[in-house]
DNA sequence: TGGTGTAATGTTATAATATTACATTTTGAA
DNA sequence: TTCAAAATGTAATATTATAACATTACACCA
């Protein structure tokens, strides 16, 4: 199986490469702002190719910035789960992967007879840099 | 030690009055439609109640969906972090209580360099009304 | 009692985030 | 080749949230 990016459109592609080359989570008007010399002219085109690139799993959106960041794990499987741990001081942002979150939720949400199906967590506080500044 | 609603301000108790009267989570421009005959005519009037609300953990703001939801619990320490059951189906929203995410989250982060601080969560899927329909 | 400082309020304007609507073009499979 | 689905382009607009600044309410206490 081809990497799913081979299959992605030149606006997909265009916005894929600023998140990827962002060391942060990078909002929908600033990544517009960053490739409009590369004939994107209008939110929306920003937005398809954010939708887009979601829902294939490149990209997560992070719900309380309402920021998006290009996932760096091939394969992910997240294309709708997402957790993050957010550093409040430096807006570092590091995705939890591959650990037993769907299991824990599932049996929370059981004891409220909810049936899971996706979840997003962000976890607020100092990443390992900043809490030695501090 | 008295409640600490009873020290909110005009325009915080109109807004929590209207959120805690609602069966589901509101948006800040519907509450500005509902209580629009109360005196309150702009939207900041409404956010600053709202800000004001989730400080002291009357109020929580659910991320995904830019919602707003009275807590039911007396003495709520959600003030900073919340965890939500979301229906997909009715939109109907449940709290998560209890501190043992606070436990299981902060192990997470530990084993990232990362020093927990507070969080949000919310899980989509079904309600039991909604999962006996189906 | 009146001054003082803080919090809350009122009002207008505007910023920031996201979608609708609709016409057109590209693509890829039958 | 043809046709439908997906993607694109463009303008307008909807939705969510904050900035800026003048004014008012109220607790505290000299």
């Amino acid at each position: 199986m081809a990497l799913v990016s081979e299959n992605l459109t030149k606006n997909q592609k265009t916005v894929l490469g600023v998140l990827e080359n962002s060391s942060e989570p990078m909002k929908a008007y600033t990544i517009l702002y960053d490739i409009q010399k590369k004939g994107i002219k209008s939110p929306l085109q920003v937005y398809r190719a954010l939708d887009k690139l979601i829902e294939i799993g490149k990209v997560h959106k992070i719900e309380s910035r309402n920021s998006y960041v290009a996932c760096k794990h091939e394969g992910c499987n997240a294309k709708t789960s997402t957790s993050f741990l957010i550093c409040e001081k430096c807006d570092n942002v590091t995705e939890l992967i591959g650990n037993n979150l769907f299991s824990y939720f599932s049996k929370q949400a059981d004891k409220n007879n909810f049936k899971y199906n996706k979840h997003c967590l962000e976890i607020f506080g100092l990443c390992e840099n900043c809490k030695l500044k501090n």
